[in-house]
DNA sequence: TTTCATATGTTAGCTGGACTTTCATATGGA
DNA sequence: TCCATATGAAAGTCCAGCTAACATATGAAA
């Protein structure tokens, strides 16, 4: 489509208000500009079409022939542009919030809230998509999604919902009474570790487990350890907001913990004007955290 | 219209040619800008309305539902606005062009040279309108006017054609014989004036005429005024530029001239640009006094 | 006829939307 | 593996689009 021929789309777009409006001062208004904006395009219009368009007529405008056929057609054709915009805008409204999120915290932390979140806003529909992989929010069709992590995923907004940290935990069950404050304590239990967790093992390491003392198995999923765990099969390093309830009724000891500066659970979504609907989920989200 | 919830015309176009081209690169070689440029409209398209248009397919793009419905009522948009302003330029660059010009510029210096016109541009049609008001020339949907003064209409553009005078002239058969060479020569001979030329009797006044001891008959069109001096009615008050044949013929003998600075018929349009024809028939204009 | 409100016309000056520049990363054909 | 061509992203630039200001025109009301 060759537009070097074409005046501006703005240009268009204030003959055609004016040519509606029958007075640059009201089509002025309608497009929030000064009449002067106005007069400037039309008079550019026809400069650069060689023919009058709208001409003085006591305090207002009259179309000319051109002026009239150039009006109807540069309608209809505004028309059908604002038209598609708002039939997507509206689709984009209605459908459900869309978000992706890591299954461990979904089934540990959302899931049990969300009663909560349904009893509040019956009609609004959300999409849960349960994923370990960051995906492309954009490429997928999320309008948001919850991540691990430090809050620095480029081009996203990224707003904190829990702070996260390292807090060895284990069973009453494995510790048959023995008492469990410090990492000497638990040194010579059998050790659990999320496959692709290396950071966890790195800090538990640091912060003194002697490795090559105990015994240590690896399961696949956080979801898979954190139900082993629960039932003894080993003492691990989680972050308690994934297990405040346990802790908190006593189902799981927490043995010491530490803060991770800016690591956390973030809610995420690409930059600008979020839906409505997408708005309420998110406020209620951080409503749980506050 | 409200325009407030619909993205940028501009970001509009870029995407609709992003749609149609397949890739960012090629939109944006077509719309003369950079690849950036395009992305930026897209994305900010995408977070304005909640929903993604395009994703990265590939080295290309790929439209979604979403994408390939606003890109269609966009295309279809986008292609009555263009067709619309195209068929009124077309007019506009078809039509004859509409020329005003003063009624004795017109039989005195212009239709005595028009022949020359037509044989050289057979198919270019003039429109040409005598009239003594200087008219709106957008208003009234004139490409140009051929007007007499100083060459300082406001919001016009003014080209002089040729310069103007003051020159004293009378016909032989007025003479009789009689010497014409100063003012002295003609004063007690019946004089001519056209009624709206007070300048003109305002400056031969100062040139020394005694208005008072001779015969002044005012007629009411600089045409009448040539054709009773050409006859011997009286000694009259001309731009030689409108009796140059004459004075060249014998026809009419030429007094006294003075040349008054930026007096003189000018080519007058509005800003802009002026249709291939009408360019073609200024140009033309302009060549006949160089 | 005068006054007043509201319109257009015009030009100089300002600024942020639209773009460019730059560099990083991704993709697919050779 | 290399290379050409694509997108992604962010910082910086600049002029199209606008405002401000003032002049002039129009028509209704007093």
């Amino acid at each position: 489509m060759d537009w070097r021929d074409i005046p501006s789309l703005a240009a268009l777009r204030a003959f055609e208000a004016a040519a509606r409006a029958g007075t640059f001062s009201e089509a002025a208004r309608e497009l929030n500009v000064t009449h002067a904006a106005v007069a400037q395009h039309v008079r550019a219009i026809e400069a650069q079409l060689g023919t009058s368009l709208l001409v003085r007529a006591g305090r207002g405008l009259a179309l000319t022939d051109a002026g009239h056929r150039l009006a109807a057609s540069l309608s209809d054709g505004f028309g059908m542009i604002t038209s598609g915009v708002r039939a997507i805008a509206a689709d984009a409204a209605d459908r459900p919030v869309a978000i992706t999120v890591t299954p461990s915290f979904a089934e540990n932390w959302l899931m049990p809230r969300l009663a909560g979140f349904w009893a509040a806003y019956p009609g609004l529909g959300l999409s849960l998509n349960p994923d370990m992989d960051v995906v492309d929010l954009r490429r997928d069709g999320f309008d948001m999604a919850i991540r691990y992590g430090m809050g620095d995923w480029p081009g996203l907004e990224a707003e904190l919902l829990i702070e996260a940290d390292y807090t060895v935990v284990a069973a009453p069950s494995l510790l048959l009474g023995r008492p469990a404050q410090t990492l000497a304590d638990v040194q010579n239990l059998p050790w659990l570790f999320e496959v692709v967790h290396r950071e966890a093992r790195r800090w538990v390491t640091a912060s003194g487990l002697d490795m090559a003392c105990c015994q240590a198995n690896e399961v696949a999923t956080l979801s898979m350890l954190l139900s082993a765990v629960r039932a003894g099969g080993g003492v691990s390093v989680v972050s308690s907001a994934l297990v405040a309830d346990d802790i908190a009724s006593g189902k799981l000891i927490a043995v010491m913990s530490e803060r991770r500066e800016g690591l956390g659970y973030y809610i995420v979504h690409p930059p600008g004007t979020l839906s409505a609907r997408a708005k309420t989920f998110k406020k209620w989200l951080l409503g749980q955290t506050a």
